[in-house]
DNA sequence: AAGGAGTACAACCGCAGATGC
DNA sequence: GGCATCTGCGGTTGTACTCCT
């Protein structure tokens, strides 16, 4: 017995966000948070499946994220968790404020394994690709590499000495190391963050925050910009938080404000 | 300049866990 | 306990862009 698919496949939008959908979407959530995924589609005039608009939200339009590379400080913690938790990237992504799990896989898959490779590293195990030939060349492959390399290099045989674990996804319980390094991590991390970059999606928000000041939902970006902790818990702020005897009330056309050129040039 | 190869990243898909009835 | 539904996660794919020949 087959479970119905998330959404009317028919009737769904698929590919790439337009700016228009985006700020519908934006909008939405600003005004009301997401009650339930699968409706939010519906509710916000957008012809998408929930699933898409949570992970368009979450990986592309929520306020707090940061955007470009990411950092050395930030691909060494990454090394650092992936060593400890493997694929598990939405915890390693709890771990790096303003990054999704979806752009920690991507520079993963993209930056960071060829770079372990380079550096003869296993990217799965963490240890050594050519263990005999590590022991026997006192030059290590990190000295061929940069210094953010050779960073990534001692970070690796550091945790490798301090968890003698066949799997680095077998320590992830009970191991006070764990959230120790982890707090470490986030020192250096903070140390080293980038600034954020302008995007295309900063200037949505820019336009967002100035409809919002003739909207009703001024409230709601008025403590996104005190801080982004009201993201922390929009996880949260279902029906329970927002009142959506205001739903009815939303009309397509209000959300439709005029100012979502910038994507589209 | 053309086009093929490589790269980066947004988005989709399917599965599993959580939850409610 | 069984089933339906929702959500989140990780793997994978699609595509736009850049680089190289």
């Amino acid at each position: 017995m087959g479970r119905q698919p998330c959404c009317d496949k028919l009737e769904v939008k698929k590919g790439p966000w337009t700016a228009e959908e985006d700020k519908k979407l934006i909008s939405f959530i600003l005004t009301n948070g997401h009650c339930c995924w699968r409706a939010v589609p519906k509710l916000a005039g957008l012809r998408r499946c929930g699933k898409s608009c949570r992970l368009r939200w979450t990986n592309y339009l929520r306020p707090d994220l940061k955007r470009g590379l990411l950092t050395d400080a930030e691909e060494n913690l990454v090394i650092d968790l992936h060593s400890r938790l493997g694929n598990r990237w939405s915890m390693i992504a709890a771990k790096l404020p303003g990054r999704t799990d979806n752009e920690i896989k991507n520079h993963w898959n993209t930056h960071i394994k060829k770079k372990l490779l380079k550096m003869g590293i296993d990217p799965v195990t963490h240890e050594p690709l050519n263990k005999e030939a590590t022991s026997q060349d006192n030059s290590s492959p990190a000295e061929h590499l940069s210094q953010s390399d050779r960073d990534h290099h001692q970070l690796i045989v550091h945790n490798s000495k301090e968890n003698s674990i066949s799997s680095p996804t077998e320590n992830i319980c009970g191991d006070e190391h764990l959230s120790q390094d982890i707090n470490r991590s986030d020192d250096l991390l903070s140390n080293d963050l980038r600034p954020d970059e302008t995007s295309l999606v900063d200037a949505l928000w820019e336009s967002i925050s100035s409809d919002a000041q003739n909207t009703n939902y001024d409230l709601a970006l008025s403590s996104c910009e005190d801080s982004s902790s009201w993201l922390l818990d929009s996880q949260d702020f279902g029906v329970h938080d927002f009142s959506f005897n205001c739903i009815n009330e939303i009309e397509p056309q209000a959300l439709q404000t005029p100012a979502m050129e910038v994507k589209e040039h």
